[in-house]
DNA sequence: ATATTGATGTTCGTTTATGGATAAAACGAA
DNA sequence: TTCGTTTTATCCATAAACGAACATCAATAT
């Protein structure tokens, strides 16, 4: 344990990752003195070690859904952040399920006394991080693969509250303007938080757009903000507010 | 405790972090000194120790957890492992929360087909280690001392299921056969847990007997099994199937 | 006056952190 | 795949930090 670990672990958390290169030049140390901080780190549990740096522990997620996290996650970072920028302090948010939406969350560190509820149990640790925070779960059944709670039980928490903005992702969009998952469950509780919300915004990086799945969430007019990294050709004029970044 | 504790501990909060060196000659006292403070208010909690200085404790809450956690692990790892044979393959199981119930979580390893509903974070990751559980939660405010999910929406996430055992523990018992709680938004729940559930199992270390709180959980007589490592010497015969570890 | 206690200083052997060197491993591009 | 580059782990040497034991001193009790 040494000075650095503290503010190693702290960017971690807010960055959602950390570089080797990045720490070396901030604490003036070598490389290898870095490497050995973000060992011990992870054999503490408190970081994951990855090729060149370190990242947020996982817990529940497998392997697939690490994958995925760093798929495409400077995107992701800006998405948050414009999210972020749509959220004022002291109003109640949901953050639902997803890299994208935990991205969000990340980026939700600076705000002050907001009341947060998610169906993400990845995102409780990122947003119990500021004790100004009053985080609320949604109750429901675990999906393992990814840390979501799904199903009936999930969209009756959802009910408790209304938000003033809820942040939703999804598996896909296609060109006539509707959102898709893939599993009835997940999309039962993205319902349930369209309902329970003054707006809504849509969180998907460009990937989305060449994705098919079968279960509709919702029509994009029912949302009040898209956020993307870039806008599939066809959908350049839809009539939503849309934020690319 | 002298002079120099709260200057350090001043230094501490303002700068973040204190050096061995650094308080030594603004105090005008030997290293050794210095490290001898340092320790002092280590082992306090005040402060946590590294390599040439201390820096603040890093989230209250975690230390503070993780301490408890290795309070009496032995006699805990027991309590769990006693509570797990409780449990049929294929039934419906309650966990609650604290670092006993945790213990009887990781004891449930070897289940096959088990529902489980928790209202205990800490426990998710360890139930959904076995890929045959079905995990859920109840949803909830969380409680970011020990990530516990607390208050009425967690109690009306109880009642969506009945169980065939609930394991919860509690914070003091008196020689009367009552238990106790700090936290009257975990009391509900808990009252919940017993309410729906054909049998109510508690677990609590010999440390609960010397504890008090303030709010009222259940009578002893409301349970169906208390699991224990050792019994305070009043309570020897009471009436409830005891089994001491 | 003497003994006791507690805080501090001193010494010294041990432990830990760090950087450099090297070889193995992981990665990315062709 | 193969090759070249980057990243990593391991070993070693050095310097710093550490803690234990003992010595010293002052304040207090006996």
């Amino acid at each position: 344990m040494n000075f650095r670990h503290a503010k190693i672990l702290e960017q971690a958390r807010t960055d959602g990752k950390v570089t080797v290169e990045g720490l070396a030049s901030l604490f003036n140390v070598t490389l290898q003195t870095i490497r050995r901080d973000l060992t011990d780190l992870a054999e503490q549990g408190r970081l994951e070690r990855v090729h060149g740096g370190a990242i947020l522990p996982s817990g529940l997620r497998n392997i697939r859904y690490e994958d995925r996290r760093r798929l495409n996650d400077d995107a992701k970072a800006r998405i948050g952040l414009a999210c972020a920028n749509e959220v004022k302090n002291g109003s109640s948010v949901f953050v639902g399920i997803g890299t994208t939406c935990e991205a969000a969350a990340r980026a939700l560190v600076h705000h002050e006394g907001l009341l947060v509820m998610t169906n993400n149990l990845n995102a409780v640790p990122i947003l119990s991080a500021n004790p100004s925070n009053r985080v609320m779960v949604t109750g429901g059944t675990l999906r393992h693969a990814d840390g979501g709670l799904v199903g009936a039980q999930a969209a009756a928490g959802v009910r408790q509250l209304k938000f003033d903005l809820a942040i939703i992702g999804c598996s896909a969009l296609d060109q006539t303007g509707d959102l898709f998952d893939y599993d009835l469950d997940e999309v039962i509780v993205s319902q349930s938080v369209i309902e329970n919300s003054h707006a809504t915004a849509l969180v998907a990086d460009r990937s989305k757009f060449s994705r098919t799945a079968p279960a509709r969430i919702a029509r994009m007019t029912d949302l009040a903000l898209f956020v993307t990294d870039g806008l599939a050709s066809g959908m350049a004029h839809h009539p939503l507010r849309t934020v690319t970044v």
